[in-house]
DNA sequence: GTGTGTGAATGTCTTCACAGCT
DNA sequence: AGCTGTGAAGACATTCACACAC
């Protein structure tokens, strides 16, 4: 699946399944808040509850790593964090260029986590000329005019989109041909890119529309006492709390 | 997998694979572009290419709706249009509360997709007493003191959370204490909620770490031609466009 | 005893390929 | 002739359950 996987026995080859690569943030954060606690080290149970998955994903998670842990101890923290961030690639940092600086886009740039993890915010970038040269989030907005020169000078390979979706594309296509190979859109636009450039979309109304619909059939639900479903507890989930967190199975990874 | 799949034979019945819901609000943008430009029909491979993705997918997932096509035709617009606003409980509105109005909230109260399908933002709260009154996207701020009595008064299910980390648990546990049962959570915390609340979450650092992850495997292939890997012709996506879109397979629907 | 690491089993999603309706 | 709808195959992901290392 990866992009050129080779046929290596199995372990530590590389071939990360893409559903681990998404839930590797999530135990970095767990573990990041855990070694500012000074907290030495960790159980698979332990970590997986302050990461809202289950134990058993997250140890094979870890496994396709490597063997970080030690049986009958846990897992070190320090010593994860590093390899974690390191398998992700934020011990290098990348500069991030942010197009449309909306109230979206001005969101983007005050966002703490960006800076604390390996990116950098290159450049804040709008067509408005009129915002040009206004400090948000203490960077200066420049003009569109711009975008090329910068992506350039900068090595900028991750651009972010957050302009209104009939300007997407378009930002898109200069972002590609300047260089950047991976787009975080979040404009409400499905974006053609050449093969080589990976997109992420995040789509407010998209994530609505999937509670709606659960939503809605929890209200049918009620009604429906005639099937046979107990009531309420036949949900899955059956112990502990395992905020199930998500999934995300990103298969990005395209043209 | 639902909550309670009955053992009915297959087709129509309850039990739209979660990977499917999370296409149809795609499917759905696409053929109200095309409803608003008055298309009547659309093959499968045309509004699979208008969505980004593959058509044999579009059909199996419209499958799990019904037969909504016509065979050596299509699919007829406008009725797809409704079938699957129907299917996501777009065709009642959906009162919404976003609690913290940061740039963040304030950009999610801005945004246009939001009151078009079949969502109201019913109020918008925020814990900083100078904001309340001030209208934001015509709205004004209220207090979080009154965030019970909104919900309650208006029948609030489904609520968003756009404040910081530090806060997100506590105004989790007070919207569900006072009936919201799906929270969209742009908070970078995992949330505890009980059993039967739907929890999705949007990350902006977290998708940032994954597109670093490709990007990094991107330089290191590059450097890697010894391996049994053609350059870079070796890659999926055999012929077309297919924007590989996302993914995104949620699997919320938990405690 | 305790908790990792992992084969094997199960479940879910995608893709193929073609029968069958229009 | 064209395009949908869908069984069947394959890829991928999750969960189980236990051998093994500490």
């Amino acid at each position: 699946m990866a992009t050129g996987r080779t046929h290596r026995p199995a372990t530590r080859s590389r071939g990360i399944p893409e559903a681990t690569v998404a839930r590797l943030p999530l135990y970095l954060r767990a573990l990041t808040a855990l070694s500012e606690r000074s907290v030495p080290t960790v159980s698979s149970e332990e970590l997986a509850a302050a990461a809202g998955v289950n134990s058993a994903k997250l140890r094979k998670d870890f496994s396709y790593l490597g063997s970080y842990g030690t049986r009958g101890v846990g897992y070190d923290v320090e010593y994860l964090v590093y390899q974690i961030s390191r398998e992700l690639g934020l011990t290098q940092d990348w500069p991030v260029v942010i197009v449309g600086i909306g109230n979206l886009g001005a969101a983007l740039a005050n966002y703490g986590g960006f800076a604390s993890r390996g990116f950098r915010v290159a450049a804040l970038i709008d067509a408005d000329a009129g915002m040009a040269g206004k400090p948000v989030a203490g960077i200066p907005v420049q003009h569109t005019d711009e975008l090329e020169k910068i992506i350039q000078d900068d090595g900028v390979s991750i651009g972010v989109i957050a302009t209104p979706a009939g300007a997407a594309q378009q930002v898109c296509d200069r972002l590609v041909a300047a260089g950047v190979t991976s787009i975080l859109n979040f404009a409400p636009t499905v974006l053609n890119v050449p093969e080589g450039v990976d997109v992420r979309k995040v789509d407010l109304s998209i994530e609505l529309q999937i509670l709606a619909f659960h939503e809605q059939r929890k209200a049918g639900e009620e009604a429906a006492a005639d099937t046979v479903v107990p009531p309420v507890a036949a949900r899955k989930q059956p112990h502990s709390t395992d905020q199930g967190p998500d999934g995300d199975v990103p298969a990005v990874m395209q043209a």
